[in-house]
DNA sequence: ATGTTC
């Protein structure tokens, strides 16, 4: 609990969990290997951390080097929490779920207008613009259940009487293209000031404005099929790199499933049958943390463990299609449904708990579930075998 | 995580 277990030659590993939160020991192994990488000053570990492909997820990583496997393929992978000018208790569930099947077609509307009104070119990733994607990735909607901070609360504008939308989404192809890029390159690290290092936080910085737009425009869908307007509450990504001018020494603080905790209220989601949590960053408490939070529960189980845990029979499917708040859960893949079964993340009320009592942040609001809408089953799409360029042929 | 299987 906020160890610091000084390796030879390692950086500082400041774990932010209690003894009450569990964590893989597989996770441990990867934050110790992080922390022996080449530039890494400083570690910290969230109390959801849980083991990745790359390296651990639900911590952050300052470094005089940037690891682009640190921050992932799902380059500016994030939350967005938006409020619907509608009330939760007049949304028809059952009517919402059928329509929010939309959201596994893909989005009709111009996508060179809103790319350009974001600023952004385009890419040849911009067809998924609008789409969820797959794994964690869902599009949520809540109602508060609760209001622990109203002040603060109030600031944002949080109504306890509206319903709320939470996007988790990314970049999609697009992230995945530059690690790609980057690891066919075979540099495992980018010096922050270089020109690869600058191509790099091009590319980077790009694909964080476009899942941030992606988010935006999932929640417009959905949003449509409650036939709402939305508001932004926040939008923060948890897989990025920042650079950061240190007195005339730049470094690179990476963050993979962590949140921001400098730029306004952290949307923390539970499992998808539990509460999610809105809360306040105490940045100024702990410098060791990073500028940074827990992004969600983490898993407990991986993937593949969890089809062996839970039974994809009939009666099971019909079990996780609801959720303990009376809510719908709409995943067309059963595979996946058992996959990010609530059981196989973590106590979101104990990660919460952690945080809280190394002082990182305070609870604003709680969320229940309503709906939430998950990626049906990818079916593979016939007829298009159109000889197009090879997203690995994709250069900027 | 991934137009997830070249």
């Amino acid at each position: 609990m906020g160890t610091s277990p000084k390796v030879d030659g390692c950086a500082p590993i400041h774990v932010f969990a209690s003894s009450k939160s569990w964590i893989e020991g597989n996770a441990t192994l990867q934050l110790q290997q992080v922390a022996g990488l080449p530039g890494v000053r400083a570690v910290a570990a969230m109390p959801d951390l849980h083991p990745g492909k790359y390296g651990p997820v639900g911590c952050a990583v300052l470094s005089d080097l940037i690891h682009p496997q640190l921050v992932g393929s799902d380059i500016g992978c994030g939350m967005g929490l938006f409020q619907l000018d509608v009330a939760a208790r007049k949304l028809r569930l059952d009517q919402l779920a059928g329509r929010l099947h939309a959201l596994d077609q893909p989005w009709d509307g111009d996508t060179g207008n809103v790319l350009a009104d974001a600023g952004l070119h385009a890419t040849m990733f911009d067809a998924s613009l609008g789409s969820i994607g797959g794994g964690n990735h869902f599009c949520e909607f809540q109602a508060i259940e609760e209001i622990l901070e109203p002040d603060i609360a109030a600031e944002v504008g949080l109504d306890r009487d509206h319903a709320y939308v939470l996007v988790h989404s990314g970049s999609r192809g697009l992230g995945f293209s530059i690690l790609e890029r980057e690891m066919r390159n075979g540099q495992a690290a980018l010096d922050p000031v270089s020109e690869s290092g600058s191509a790099y936080m091009d590319a980077h910085d790009h694909a964080v404005q476009w899942a941030r737009l992606n988010r935006r425009i999932i929640a417009e869908r959905a949003a449509a099929a409650a036939r709402a307007d939305l508001r932004p509450v926040n939008d923060l990504a948890h897989n990025m790199v920042e650079r950061h001018d240190a007195g005339g020494h730049v470094m690179a603080l990476h963050r993979k499933g962590a949140a921001a905790s400098d730029r306004g209220l952290v949307p923390v989601p539970g499992s998808r049958g539990t509460l999610s949590y809105l809360v306040e960053p105490l940045t100024a408490m702990r410098t060791d943390a990073l500028a940074s939070l827990a992004h969600g529960a983490g898993r407990k189980y991986d993937r593949a463990s969890m089809h062996g845990r839970v039974r994809v029979k009939k009666s099971d499917v019909a079990r996780l299609e609801r959720n303990p708040y009376g809510g719908i859960v709409v995943c067309g893949d059963r595979g996946l449904l058992a996959e990010e079964a609530p059981e196989a993340y973590k106590n979101i009320e104990r990660v919460i708990d952690d945080i809280v009592e190394f002082g990182l942040a305070r609870v604003v609001a709680t969320f229940r579930p309503l709906v939430t809408f998950k990626k049906a089953q990818s079916s593979v799409v016939a007829g298009s075998t159109r000889r197009e360029k090879s997203w690995k042929e994709y250069r900027r």
